[in-house]
DNA sequence: ATAAATGCGTGACTCCAGCTCACATATAGC
DNA sequence: GCTATATGTGAGCTGGAGTCACGCATTTAT
């Protein structure tokens, strides 16, 4: 029984010129050159000791073997495309859920996920606020948008979007009694952080060249909030200098309503996509592309 | 839509994975090694972008997307075994025709027919007389059996299966008067040849050493039938010495009806096998596996 | 008639999809 | 613990399937 089954790609190259009537036409269709299909005729014939099609005038017409196969492959190949055409399109059709931790998500993807969301249509996006610390893990969701260090576990696919860069921000007022020139006078003002990310102001103040001594003393002093919204409500209110990434208080800084007397130092962490199963991909490869695009304009 | 189909293999290699629970099982009905069957599964998963399978315990199990995905393929290909299947066994059951010569046919086939028809039943044989001097261009045979000698067309496949031999043969009372040791003998009696084959006398002539100016001579007084069934009639009445390939005498030689006082020559012919169409290998190679053997037990 | 265009078949060559092999990993049963 | 079973995967090899170029047959245009 299985024996017995010519090679599938010779059928369906049959089918395509028993279809068309052409072997050029069906060479066309099949994307190669008419010797690929004549080949898979000829082998055909030979599979089953029968010519299926035989000459006429220039062209080619069925043989009464010839029709009768066409007439069972047709339908079951038609039956073919059409299995593998639902398939992706309820793949397609199906919303495509992004999961991103919340200050991501508040202060970069939502103000521009009206213009995601008409300029990539068809992915049907979803934002959903990832809930676990790994972003691999998140089993619901397609992909997953957040700041990590390298390495990367092997077996998930990371995409690298751009370096993570951070940056001690005040409000207007106290940086006023701040020197540009001198990062050292940070230590007169009180250090703010999210809890989220400890290891901010140790790497920022090494990039500025401070005494790590120094540091802790001051961030012992120091006050952390559980969440960059408050952060930043913090520092707009001149309670302190915080460290947040550049990319999440790039609004406050064109708006006025913060200061980077310092500017931004980068980091070794990356902002990256994660996407748990290595599937998918050309569903996720154009959101990395608008989102690399977009990082770029904004920067 | 073209662009979309995943390659047949795949495809062919999940409906069986599906179908059998097992990668291993579907790895042993397609002939193949599990990692074979694994990676055509992993490729489809990237193709449609969503995994088709998951793990169960040590085994896998299809998921929803899988589910719809095989309920479709499993039904179109079904449908395409059924038709490989069908055309098959029309080719097969369709009778094999063999043409043949009217004196082959009934001097050497046909008491063997019976044999025949009992150790190749599938073959459904079916003998015709042979109504072309071209053994090729009998269109409504399968084959054709008939003696030819080289160079042969191109375009179709001839198969040699014996030498070609031939004997001049006459009846006992006349041999008596022949001289088994001196085909110069020859002459004192009239030459019997059949119209469809001029040169046997020449070459049987020149293979004993004859002279060419005396055997023209004596042809000219020799006597031409249309048929070998006539020449042996002839022969066996004592009209002369007939010549004829020695395979159609074989009975008559055994059973003293003739003799052959000289034996018998190789001539360049060979007794072929003709295949018109380059097709139906596999019908008609039992069938020349069965003439050679049954050439070579009976030589 | 002659020339050009169209369509199919095929010899020679090339290349990569798909295979095997071997090993790694994970689970089930003892 | 050990063993058997089942799937995943890196490395490497090979033959099937493709391309190219040409030849042949037929149709159409000049």
């Amino acid at each position: 029984m299985q024996n017995s089954m010519p090679p599938l790609s010779a059928l369906r190259a049959f089918e395509a010129t028993a279809r068309l009537g052409s072997v050029t036409a069906a060479a066309e269709e099949l994307s190669v050159t008419h010797g690929a299909v004549s080949r898979q005729l000829k082998s055909l014939d030979e599979h089953f000791g029968v010519a299926l099609f035989s000459k006429a005038g220039r062209g080619i017409v069925l043989t009464p073997h010839g029709e009768k196969l066409q007439s069972g492959l047709s339908e079951a190949f038609s039956k073919l495309r059409d299995s593998c055409a639902a398939l992706k399109r309820d793949v397609e059709e199906a919303p495509f859920t992004l999961a991103c931790p919340g200050s991501l998500l508040a202060r970069w993807l939502i103000p521009r996920l009206d213009r995601l969301h008409r300029e990539l249509p068809e992915l049907k996006l979803k934002v959903v606020v990832s809930d676990t610390e790994q972003p691999g893990k998140q089993t619901d969701a397609s992909a997953t948008l957040a700041f990590s260090e390298p390495p990367w576990p092997a077996d998930v696919d990371v995409i690298e979007l751009i370096p993570e860069q951070i940056c001690a921000v005040a409000s207007p007022q106290l940086a006023a009694q701040l020197d540009p020139a001198d990062p050292q006078t940070l230590f007169s003002t009180q250090l703010l952080y999210t809890a989220s990310r400890p290891q901010a102001w140790p790497q920022w103040a090494s990039a500025q060249g401070l005494e790590q001594a120094q540091l802790e003393a001051a961030l012992s002093e120091g006050q952390g909030f559980e969440h960059l919204y408050y952060l930043m409500e913090a520092a707009v209110a001149g309670l302190g200098v915080a460290i947040a990434p550049t990319l999440l208080v790039e609004d406050d800084l064109k708006s006025g309503r913060l200061v980077a007397p310092w500017g931004s130092i980068e980091t070794s962490a990356r902002l990256c996509l994660w996407l748990p199963n290595q599937t998918n991909n050309h569903r996720s490869e154009p959101l990395a592309k608008w989102l690399k695009s977009e990082l770029k304009t904004a920067s």
